[in-house]
DNA sequence: ACTATCACG
DNA sequence: ACGTACGTGATAGTC
């Protein structure tokens, strides 16, 4: 029989310390929680013990010693995150069935200490798992104590019987109760003798074996301050070692039999789980749950048989002027197929499939929603972009009705409530809005893809049942939510926000990816075997300077290179070793020409794996790229671009901007690509009110040299360029929420020097300064910063007790509103350019958008419209109080058009 | 799965 | 005194 017994305090500890703060969709802290269980399965695993249980000290702690009580009060309080997991650990653990023993005026060492000595008087293998050493004074022949330590590896335990102790420490586990008895623990309060440490105390212990002994012979004891000291303090000694001793015979009232445990994957823990979102947690509860809701709605899922189809439509017209609808469908662009449809009017959800029909009455499943959409039936998806491959109807449909509100994203709306999460999963969205619990994709899918699924039926005719769960829920969780949602965003005043920016946006963005951007294969082989010369040329010099022949590309055997063998200074600057990053390299440029050519070599390495093979896989049959833009992505309200990202193609450097070469348009189509002037100095500008910023914008001044001019007390036309680029790069630096150190790394100045810049900025904007200085104060009264439309990103950081996070979401805050706006503002600027296209019949499209630019295949005979319809609704997008300009180019190939 | 690096705004 | 610029995504190497 085996007994674990769980130091729960330490344990907890370890955890938080440990990890990465965890926080789930409420803002409550889980990370100490999910690394606590994490541990804890871990060595049910490996122990597989029968008994099990955790201890903890009770909330208020008491105290051995009045007289140390107070040295106790002088420890540092524990973190407020850490300490609300402390009741959240013990519930879930309450809801596994595993005691927490906490008794008053009893502390969680002792009750370890006598739990394991219970254990081993009745025969059992006792582990006692913890994070504090202070536990190795418990170990006994039966009795292990076990101390995982996080090392830049991974964890590692070690283990310790009393034999262990005795090898690595050289004492007995009972005399080590006297060596930290002698040393003192300021932590643990516990004095100890003066001029003592951990060498002499164990010296002294390993030959009198304890203080009492040590104190008969102490006229003998070397050295000689020792001596003295011990004679002096001896009183305190035992005291100290009163403190130090964790009691093995106290009388608590608890029966081992009681930490008997079975299936700790209960149904309490199981929705703890879920409202904390411990997903990985999640994974190890075996098979969906059933769990019982009041009104549960699986109840009513239906899978329509044959001929029922048409009463089931007229049902749902009837009852409602919405629908929530999932396509369960595969395949992007003109591959997609459906396979199926998902309805839901939340009383009833239903799946029609054409599967068995063999007579002549298939649904047109397009046709059928286009119906709805004529009627005024509003269309509700969980994630509508996805799924308008499936359903491109739905986007013409909107094309023409540019007023009509018919669909909904819930997804979308979940975003800009909470732009932090990973993911919008229907689950967790239905959660969220009105508590009910239904299971996860993850749940009902386990790893299979969509795809497989579609497959499967394909083969057996038949829709699995999770498959069919999962389906209604993505149609029954948007009928659902969609009032609540939208309240909230009426509420939180984000709903204009989200209908007349983001709803349309989905359509925008949709278009742009099925328009995609032409690739010309041959001239992106031409561009790469240029370059590969070039770059197998390097490498080879590389090997000769350094006599050896390694994986350039690996930063590891680099480091080794560059700092060991070759003894440059360089200095450790990550966790894993050396650092070789570009800023590192350059410093060291002079000192060996190697690095150069190295710094080259990257260069190559990246256009070539990362453009030329990266881009090359990209290209469809089509010879197009069709990026996928996200829109629920990043925290400020931009959106990102992936598979492939063409918001990162080079341009700084004209190596690689080479490869904007290989864009073209179609035949009788021209890029026009037009980018905003400093966009989001301009948004500070006006969001500051600056006097002296607003005006400088006014008169249309060079804006650095403007601010060059003011700093250096230089006039206007007297600034150096250095000056001038200098104070560009403040410009940039008060936009991230500068920092003296950050500036001086960037500018490669002294950090005094950059904090003279920065206070003579703040001099020459005085108003600016003030502004900043608001949006950190009304970012931590409100927990959010805030655009110009009202969109908020969440700062839970500000409110942290780690100075790093703090200072972190002060800089998040002043930066937020600033990219945040501008983000706002180019998309109101693409709405507006996609659906004028639309509806003046132009064949000219956005294809792309590179946060403060968009490009635009133009037919050749709309160029002289489209150009201004761009122009104009890109600076009218918004009115602000100074203007917005916008540089309007154009070009053959993406190249030219920049 | 994680880290380091580097491409863009 | 803390250790730093804001926002992304793709790749290769390492564990």
């Amino acid at each position: 029989m085996k007994l674990l017994l769980i130091d729960g305090h330490s344990i907890l500890n370890r955890a938080y310390y440990g990890l990465p703060d965890l926080t789930n969709s409420e803002g409550v802290h889980t990370g100490a929680v999910y690394g606590f269980l994490n541990m804890m399965f871990s060595f049910l695993d490996s122990e597989k013990p029968e008994y099990l249980a955790v201890a903890f000290d009770c909330s208020a702690p008491t105290f051995r010693h009045e007289k140390y009580s107070e040295y106790k009060g002088n420890r540092k309080p524990m973190d407020p995150e850490l300490r609300q997991q402390v009741p959240m650990i013990q519930e879930i653990l309450e809801a596994m069935n595993i005691p927490v023993v906490k008794r008053e005026g009893i502390e969680g060492d002792d009750i370890l200490g006598t739990l394991s000595r219970v254990g081993e008087k009745a025969g059992m293998d006792v582990t006692i798992v913890s994070g504090d050493r202070d536990t190795l004074q418990l170990p006994t022949e039966k009795i292990k104590v076990s101390i995982p330590r996080t090392k830049k590896t991974g964890t590692i335990i070690e283990n310790y019987y009393a034999k262990d102790v005795m090898d690595v420490i050289g004492v007995t586990p009972m005399e080590f109760i006297d060596v930290k008895a002698l040393m003192g623990d300021s932590s643990d309060n516990i004095p100890g003798v003066p001029s003592i440490g951990e060498k002499t105390a164990t010296k002294i212990i390993q030959e009198y074996h304890s203080i009492e002994n040590a104190y008969s012979n102490v006229e003998v004891i070397k050295p000689p301050r020792a001596s003295q000291n011990l004679k002096e303090y001896y009183e305190q000694a035992i005291l100290s070692k009163d403190l130090a001793t964790i009691r093995v015979d106290l009388d608590i009232d608890f029966s081992i039999e009681a930490a008997k445990f079975e299936n700790v994957y209960t149904d309490t823990a199981y929705l703890l789980c879920k409202k904390w979102d411990l997903k990985n947690i999640l994974k190890k509860f075996e098979a969906p749950k059933e769990i019982a809701n009041e009104n549960d709605p699986r109840e009513s899922f239906t899978r329509v048989e044959n001929g029922q189809e048409e009463n089931v439509i007229k049902s749902l017209t009837e009852a409602d002027d919405r629908v929530g609808v999932y396509i369960l469908s595969e395949g992007k662009r003109e591959d997609n197929v459906i396979h199926g449809l998902f309805l839901s009017n939340g009383a009833n959800t239903y799946f029609l499939s054409n599967k068995n029909h063999i007579d002549n009455k298939k649904i047109d499943y397009n046709e059928l929603l286009v119906s709805f959409l004529e009627k005024g039936i509003r269309l509700l998806f969980s994630d509508l972009k996805s799924e308008l491959y499936a359903f491109p109807e739905g986007a013409d449909y909107r094309n023409k009705n540019m007023d009509k509100d018919l669909f909904f994203d819930t997804s979308v709306a979940a975003y800009i409530l909470d732009p932090l999460a990973n993911d919008y999963p229907m689950d967790q969205v239905l959660k969220d809005e009105n508590g009910m619990i239904l299971p996860s994709q993850a749940e009902l899918l386990k790893k299979q893809s969509m795809t497989d699924v579609i497959t499967q039926y394909e083969l057996t005719g038949n829709l699995s049942d999770e498959a069919f769960l999962f389906g209604c829920i993505q149609s029954y969780v948007p009928f659902e939510v969609e009032k609540e949602m939208t309240d909230k965003l009426e509420e939180t005043g984000m709903l204009d926000l989200y209908k007349n920016i983001e709803l349309p946006l989905i359509f925008t963005l949709f278009d742009m990816e099925i328009c995609g951007m032409t690739m010309e294969r041959d001239a992106l082989r031409a561009y790469g075997e240029e370059l590969s010369k070039t770059e197998k040329e390097i490498e080879q010099r590389i090997y000769d300077a350094t006599g050896e022949k390694f994986n350039i590309n690996s930063p590891k055997q680099m480091g080794i290179i560059l700092f060991e063998k070759m003894g440059l200074q360089g200095g450790k600057k990550t966790k894993s070793g050396y650092s070789t990053a570009a800023d590192v390299l350059k410093k060291l440029a002079a000192e060996n020409p190697v690095i150069s050519d190295i710094m080259t070599y990257r260069k190559y390495s990246k256009l070539m794996s990362t453009y030329v093979e990266g881009l090359g896989k990209a290209v469809s049959s089509d010879n197009k790229v069709h990026s996928t833009f996200q829109q629920k992505v990043t925290a400020t309200g931009r959106i990102s671009s992936t598979e492939p990202n063409l918001q990162n193609i080079p341009i700084r450097l004209e190596l690689g901007r080479k490869i904007r070469k290989v864009f073209h348009p179609d035949e009788g189509y021209i890029y026009l690509d037009a980018d905003y002037s400093q966009i989001e100095l301009r948004v500070l500008a006006h969001m500051s009110g600056d006097k002296n910023l607003i005006e400088a914008y006014k008169e249309g001044k060079d804006i650095h040299r403007s601010t060059a001019s003011l700093v250096f007390h230089t006039p206007f036309d007297e600034v150096t360029s250095l000056q001038r680029s200098r104070a560009k790069a403040v410009n940039f630096g008060i936009v991230y929420g500068i920092s003296a150190f950050g500036l001086s790394e960037d500018l490669g100045i002294s950090r005094g020097e950059a904090k003279d810049y920065i206070e003579g900025y703040y001099e020459a904007y005085p108003d600016l300064k003030k502004y900043l200085e608001g949006l950190v104060e009304e970012a931590r009264d409100k927990g959010y910063a805030v655009t110009l439309l009202g969109r908020r990103r969440p700062l839970p950081e500000l409110k942290s007790s780690n100075f790093m996070q703090r200072s972190f979401g002060e800089r998040v805050a002043k930066n937020s509103p600033i990219q945040g706006t501008a983000a706002d503002i180019i998309k109101i600027a693409m709405v507006r350019v996609h659906d004028r296209l639309k509806m003046e019949n132009l064949e000219s499209r956005l294809v792309l958008q590179v946060h403060d630019e968009l490009l635009i295949e133009t037919k050749k005979e709309e160029f002289t419209k489209v150009s201004a319809i761009l122009k104009e609704e890109m600076e009218s997008a918004v009115t602000l109080s100074v203007p917005l300009e916008v540089d309007v180019e154009t070009g053959e190939t993406w190249y030219d058009a920049k």
